[in-house]
DNA sequence: GATGAATGAGGGTTCATTCAT
DNA sequence: TATGAATGAACCCTCATTCAT
């Protein structure tokens, strides 16, 4: 339902064993679960009832696979920041902002569309000051800086207009996220559910439009 | 309450205490404490103790107050949205977006930045499908709608360029609010609180710069 | 609304200022809605809060008045058993079985009808063993024997046959308070309120007329 | 419970452990204690907490098995209304009013001796408007037009004086039901329990002649 | 691996009662 | 007298977790 972005490697050759086949299994049901628990309620609002129910299994069962409810969560946690390294990914700043931010702001947008429980976690979590992201948040500092760097270089070839480079970032995450935290409200207004099929480019090509304005990058990219 | 025709006379002097007084205060402190812990740990993962705690008087007394968790949660999701009625506030069109847009994006700035748990619980109570919210969205789609009609109006005059009104609208709410949604991770990443003091026309300034040029508000405005 | 066998008697004389008039106003407000509350949820599972609800004050008020809810409880269950003794009233032998019993009968029936709730309360309290009723129940087994012996010396003279006079007491218990305990099914079961109007004597005579064969009291009576 | 077409194999021998075995002992001692707990105090006055205790369990033990306190009490209240349906049963008319009568009223009396806490909780339940009973009460109704139907003919065809047949029937359940009703006050009374061994076919037969006199039926049954 | 049973802690809420005004 | 405020105990029920089988 709500499979990790890498994809399954392990899965590929059949004649492999792979150590605890049935475990793997498991652990990407309750996961699947998990996520869409957590999104809705909360850590603290989350029960392991409802997770069970969800991954069809039984309270025991569950503990069993999970070792308590906060290691799952923190288990899940560290998947969505792994998941932010590969689409956040900003190494290759010759090839311009206008390609640069808007490759980012394509991933960005479609990791909203595939995976908004996820995203919403990772929200939910920063709204309540992030107790099980500190351990990982100076790494967080420090990739967006180099990211900041990146942009300041952009800046100082007159590639764009001046801004502060974080808030820049910041902002580019606030609008696409934004289509996974308010998926809801964004379905109800529209009037379709946020992006499906026909709706995405247009969607990821009138928010990409808007952020690379707002950055005033130059049109030649 | 129970006035006699024309008001008894005891009820004119002006040390005569006030019905309520004592109730009206409580009334505040638990409000001020629900309004954290509801930020925090949102509706379900919210207890009535920590609630009370943090309002610093016993369940017991809390509870002859609220009547219930639910009902108390309810009072603040609506004066919540009855704030956003007052920032939203859009009815001037001809002055045109740059003035028009810019007050709003002021307005939803200032409150990101004193309200800002009000603001998360809105966040956090729209990423979970928004159950108790329902009933207001109506209202709710019919204003946005009213806004978004404004924006066309201007994009037909020439005063902007032509993006999807409702898309815009939401990528105005994206960015304020991520400065109340995002407020510890932005504190961590900019080593000093969202907004104080001598911080705040900056922020303002660069955010609004930002959307009215996504907007592609044309600069006579 | 239930108002007790004797009727009030101290409110004849106008001119007498009765310690409390108002006191015992609000007292006999308070009987008449704790009576409902307690023959519908017995003493534990009556709240205070019901019966200050029912008698239209606030709960302080209501302990104001009534010291506690099993001193309450006492208080009406002290007047029901002073009904009671009213209603016995067993002494004139020599008027016969026929007439003596014919009359306890009519008596019981009619406070049957007149106060259901008060004889519910007697059959709740005594199904729980009667904890209360205790202190009681010596003079009400003095006043039983009596009146067996009544029965017995009518079994020797001939005028009914030979049953235990004891059950027959019982009997005759069981029968008319089942027209106040049952009242709601006896209702529901014939499709009209139990010892409406008319109905009344139809019920008395049915019952006398079955009590008395079973009795086997002789027809001259 | 649920056994396969035929039986499956491995539920043949018998030291499989049957499913749920605990799980109905439990119940069972949950049950008995039950009883005995809402017939002391009633539906709202009875308490988890003294429920668990009579069953020499936790609490949390007690909902892991209940459910809910209503759900317990509405499947008590069940189990009892299928006891009175055994209880009843009065087909076989042509029996004649003596024979047919007699029995009911013998298996009423035993039901009062051996499940009076069962009696109480229907008289308490009737007592108090049976909320919880109105969904059964139609059909309770028809069984009764039944009876009275039976009785009807029986008086058409001078087996029995000409009564009215639902007040018979109330009249024999109010007597027989006494016994189970007012136990308590009925041993303190007679200074011996109600209905130990050696009493128990004296009191049948004695209000088995009363019963059968009121109601007029003629000797020869 | 899977499941029913068990549990101490805590969930939201109501209780009878008291107190200051 | 009357009322709003307050409280410790208890209410029904669910929690995350463990254990025996």
């Amino acid at each position: 339902m709500d499979q990790g972005v890498g994809g399954a490697v392990a899965d590929v050759a059949p004649h492999v064993r792979p150590p605890g086949r049935i475990r793997a299994r498991m652990l990407a049901a309750i996961d699947a679960a998990a996520i869409e628990v957590f999104a809705r309620d909360g850590f603290q609002g989350a029960t392991t009832q409802a997770i069970a129910e969800a991954a069809g299994i039984s309270k025991a069962q569950l503990h069993y696979y999970i070792g308590s409810k906060e290691a799952l969560y923190q288990r899940i946690l560290q998947d969505i920041v792994d998941d932010w390294i590969a689409v956040f990914g900003f190494a290759d700043a010759h090839h311009g902002p206008r390609q640069v931010l808007g490759d980012y702001i394509r991933r960005k947008m479609l990791y909203s569309f595939e995976h908004p429980a996820r995203s919403r976690i990772f929200t939910a979590e920063t709204m309540r000051g992030a107790p099980m992201l500190r351990p990982l948040m100076g790494q967080s500092l420090r990739r967006t800086g180099q990211a900041a760097a990146v942009i300041t270089g952009w800046i100082d070839a007159g590639l764009m207009r001046p801004v502060d480079p974080m808030l820049l970032l910041f902002h580019i995450w606030a609008v696409t996220q934004h289509y996974a935290d308010y998926e809801h409200q964004i379905s109800f207004f529209r009037g379709r559910d946020v992006g499906d099929g026909s709706d995405r480019e247009r969607l990821i090509a009138e928010v990409t439009d808007f952020l690379l304005r707002g950055a005033g990058v130059v049109q030649a990219g």
